[in-house]
DNA sequence: GACATATGATACCTTTTGGTATCATATTGG
DNA sequence: CCAATATGATACCAAAAGGTATCATATGTC
């Protein structure tokens, strides 16, 4: 049994946060920096920000006084397994209707 | 450049859309009788429903009075082609830092 | 130490989402 | 044709999400 990933579908689920990924698939900022992408306040920023540390699509790294954010292989990771698993589901699903189809041809 | 499923992600952040899905995933079934696996009713399955279609995670197939909703695959490889992309990028990042690395031993 | 800066936390507002109740419509069967 | 059934559509409500403004806290610099 595997277990999907719902926090980070929800994280990846969202044009916004799609956008913060992009930025950070560059180089690693700060919530400051990111916010200097949007038209959106630093505090708002900082809300997405959590929901993709809570789909480890990020990880937050303290320096001094700023946190650099990075991307985290974690979510994608899990989002691999779960297409992995559902993969395999299709082809077991294609055999069966293989089977039935050349059970109807006897 | 490949483009993010954002409505399939979405669709799939939901505990309940997953669990229909599941339900899906044995045999076609009308809204009635995913409704009858859980305490909701039609009116709040459909709107589920509604979601999982434009996901491309479920196809309706019209048949006589009812309706049959069916597991669709194209949802399923959008997040395939997705999650084959970003495991090119992880491994360009890795070729990147092995270079650097390497750069650094010189 | 004092001040500027980078951030976190909270309260608050607006919009979207998840859900129900209710009514209208289409199809099957006698 | 009429009744039962399967569904769609709409209005409505409560809760969650997206966003701002504001204040508190920690760190770097002079």
């Amino acid at each position: 049994m595997i277990q999907i990933p719902t926090q980070t579908f929800k994280a990846l689920g969202d044009p916004t946060r799609q956008q913060i990924l992009g930025l950070l698939a560059d180089r690693e900022l700060t919530i400051a920096q990111v916010a200097g992408h949007f038209d959106m306040t630093r505090a708002g920023v900082k809300k997405h920000m959590k929901i993709l540390e809570e789909g480890r699509l990020i990880t937050v790294t303290p320096k001094g006084r700023e946190r650099l954010n990075t991307l985290n292989r974690d979510g994608f990771d899990a989002v691999s397994d779960w297409v992995g698993y559902f993969d395999q589901f299709w082809d077991e699903k294609l055999d069966a209707l293989k089977a039935l189809v050349e059970e109807d041809l006897k």
